[in-house]
RNA sequence: UGGCGAGUGGCCUAACUGGCAAGGCACCUGACUCUGGAUCAGGGGAUUGAAGGUUCGAGUCCUUCCUCGCCAGCCA
């Protein structure tokens, strides 16, 4: 982590404390953590915060951290997912090495388990259906009642059980409950359950099993068989945490892992829930799971993101037990910090102006050479060709330059970058007033950029020769939703999808080295924002990342009516 | 209305057993620069959800209240 924060392993949030203070005082011999994400969907920025703190976690302290999959619900999970998962977490810089496991390679261990608690009287087969449990379970303020099959005998239970396992009864007949109390003002110990029938096809087990244990049921116990020490996870499983150690206390586990909870992330401008994310692909409102505005890692990728600044923002943003909700602009700080240092420098324009230097020789074209990175000397320079037409910004002239405006003006000179000063002599437009081109002159003593006698333009412009530019389209993206806390008072999230999310420009022009820029390599164009080729567009689009564009003086002109753009 | 959890500048987080409320993001100003970006240097902004109480002293302890989140899947 280099961009200078504060990270959390200084500062040491609340359950890096606990570790260290179970590691101090000896109760565990080394750290054991887990990140066990559902193969459902795709992994989101959300899922970094905790890849980063379990992963982090082991790292730091010198233990290890799994990548387990909680695949219990066959219905819901994909191979691809699985696949995904793992790509997405090497790519975020995380190694799990031998360490890759299921919860459904613990289905016979589980099942063992289950029968066990039969056996003990702690669990019954229940007959009644999924409504009548609903009603049996009474509500927030009222206590429960007992299903009339509690007190069945543990061999007709254990009898029903082994038959439900053999395929005999279909979905939903019956389930597997753990008997607690009906009464219990956690609803979750409201006689829980632990099994129940699923005719599906599970990605890993095939049709070897038709029950399945639900999460309550496998995911202590599976960290209990990994030796897990520390099951962190999100809030929402607070309520849980005395089922976990009800279990984790009746079952004749190898280890007690205990469970902590943290505040998942929110982020303004995005949703971070599965069950959207995946309403969003199928729906059409994005083009997949990597869609450049989609929040997940996948996508982060496909724009340009370092893994990196990944990693810095869950740093930086902490872990604590509050509701949050963070803003987007520190998750681009966090990128746009480690950008700045990585990403080569180049020229690009996005909304063209000719420029022709009338005192430059017709037909002759010089190489200048251009720093990589003004920053990183080790970077070099890369030659640029330069002609006697040139294409510039059409935000960089002003025939009516407003107070502070420094850039091109009639009359005013100014350096292209890198090459020479040029003053503007002449303005050209066309029948409708429009601006067409620019005559200006320049100073052939200045080549490279600088004047012999010294003097200094208050402004700079990059540029690329009419000659030799490549023409590109250029892909904006923008925040996915229009409100900063979509779905926010009531509204339908998915009326709040921004319609300018994505916006296609023609006719960009980049400097000719930018026809080679390999795929998955960020420039930044300076002024303007990052780009890096996009594999899934051709020709070879470049992904302008609007949100990551650099502050913008003249945006705020516009807004006062005194840039104003024709 | 039951249980659990949480309230610290606009946002995210700190503050060891009570001792001047700290940092980052954002914002503003200035300096510098071959881009007005970046960088550097400053700045504004908090009666720590509220009210009582204990104490020389409370964000930290006690009491009451308020607000928000989660839980009534055979999802995770």
């Amino acid at each position: 982590m280099s961009t200078g924060t504060t990270t959390s392993l200084e500062r040491g949030d609340f359950i890096r404390e606990i570790v260290a203070a179970d590691l101090r005082e000896g109760r565990h011999e080394g750290v054991v953590t887990r990140f066990p994400p559902e193969p459902n969907g795709y992994l989101h920025i959300g899922h970094a915060k905790s890849i980063c703190l379990n992963f982090g976690i082991a790292r730091e302290f010198g233990g290890r951290c799994h990548l387990r999959f909680d695949d219990t619900n066959p219905m819901k999970e994909e191979q691809e997912y699985i696949d995904s998962i793992q790509a997405d977490v090497r790519w975020l810089g995380f190694d799990w090495g031998e360490h890759l496991y299921f919860a459904s390679d613990y289905f016979e261990q589980l099942y063992e388990w289950a029968v066990e608690l039969i056996r003990a009287g702690k669990a019954y087969v229940d007959d009644l259906s999924a409504d009548e449990i609903r009603r049996h379970r009474g509500t927030l303020t009222e206590p429960g009642e007992n299903s009339p099959w509690r007190d069945r005998p543990a061999e007709e239970s254990l009898d029903l059980f082994a038959r439900m396992r053999d395929g005999e009864f279909p979905d939903g007949a019956r389930v597997l409950r753990a008997k607690i109390d009906m009464a219990s003002p956690n609803i979750n110990l409201r006689d829980p359950v632990l099994y129940r029938i699923l005719h599906a096809e599970h990605p890993r087990t095939g049709d070897a099993w038709c029950i399945y244990p639900t999460y309550d049921f496998a995911h202590g116990q599976s960290d209990a068989i990994e030796h897990i020490t520390h099951s962190i996870c999100t809030l929402e499983f607070s309520n849980h945490r005395p089922l976990y150690d009800w279990l984790i206390e009746n079952l004749p586990v190898p280890s007690r892992p205990r469970q902590y909870e943290f505040a998942r992330l929110n982020l303004t401008h995005t949703v971070l829930s599965k069950r959207t994310l995946l309403r969003l692909v199928n729906e059409g409102y994005v083009r997949g799971w990597d869609d450049p505005r989609m929040p997940t890692l996948s996508a982060l990728r496909r724009r340009g993101f370092p893994a990196e600044g990944v990693r810095d923002f869950a740093a930086m943003i902490g872990v604590a037990k509050a509701d949050n909700v963070v803003e987007i602009g520190m998750f681009e700080h966090a990128v746009r910090g480690v950008l700045n240092r990585r990403a080569p420098r180049r020229f690009a324009v996005l909304d063209p102006l000719k420029v022709v230097i009338e005192n430059y020789p017709e037909g002759q074209v010089e190489e200048v050479a251009v720093p990589n990175n003004p920053e990183d000397p080790a970077a070099g320079s890369r030659p640029v060709p330069f002609s006697r037409e040139l294409w510039i910004e059409r935000d960089d002239f002003m025939e009516e330059p407003v107070r502070k405006f420094f850039r091109l003006a009639p009359g005013r000179e100014v350096r292209l970058r890198a090459a020479y000063f040029i003053t503007c002599c002449e303005v050209v437009k066309d029948a409708t007033g429009r601006i067409t081109e620019l005559r200006c002159t320049y100073d052939p003593e200045t080549r490279g950029g600088d004047a012999p006698d010294g003097r200094r333009p208050k402004a700079t412009l990059h540029w690329v020769s009419c000659a030799h530019a490549v023409s590109a389209e250029v892909r904006l993206y923008d925040y996915l939703f229009r409100s900063p806390y979509p779905g926010a008072d009531g509204r339908e999230i998915f009326a709040d999808v921004n319609p300018d999310s994505e916006v296609v420009l023609q006719g960009c022009l980049v400097e000719p080295s930018l026809a080679e820029l390999p795929v998955g390599e960020t420039v930044q164009f300076e002024r303007l924002g990052y780009f890096c080729p996009d594999p899934d567009s051709s020709p070879a689009a470049l992904v302008f990342n609007r949100t990551l564009t650099l502050k913008d003086t003249w945006a705020k002109l516009r807004a006062q009516g005194r840039h104003d753009r024709a």
